[in-house]
DNA sequence: ACGGTGACGTCTG
DNA sequence: ACAGACGCCACCG
């Protein structure tokens, strides 16, 4: 229970959800949990998840299907993982994005 | 205790 | 179509 930080561990139990080769986006968890514009939070979640490694944040990108956070990750380490789990990402950016794209509120629903 | 910031998203002009 | 501003919640100084 850690009961520290309640939709933090919420955004951890969906991001750890995610299957490989499936990317998804921040708004998609935030309005999966009710914070429709709360996008902001998810990102911070993972930011702290940036100490964790059991939250594959690698596979949560924003809603352009952009890395941003790849540079939180030290360098293009986040498109290797990417690519090594079938990811095309060029330019930062997910080819396919909608076709990898996993929504919590659906997949997870 | 308060304000500013942050890996975004959506609306309006 | 593009650009700018606002909003969400939590952490840090």
């Amino acid at each position: 229970m850690s009961s520290s930080t309640n939709s933090f561990d919420l955004i951890y139990q969906v991001v750890r959800e995610i299957p490989a080769g499936r990317v998804t986006s921040y708004g998609a968890i935030a309005a999966y949990l009710g914070m429709k514009g709360g996008a902001r939070m998810v990102g911070w979640a993972m930011n702290a998840s940036h100490t964790i490694a059991d939250i594959p944040a690698h596979r949560v990108v924003n809603r352009n299907g952009v890395l941003t956070g790849k540079n939180f990750f030290g360098g293009d380490r986040m498109e290797e993982l990417l690519a090594s789990e079938g990811i095309r990402v060029q330019d930062d950016q997910i080819l396919a994005f909608k076709s990898h794209f996993w929504d919590p509120s659906i997949e997870l629903l």
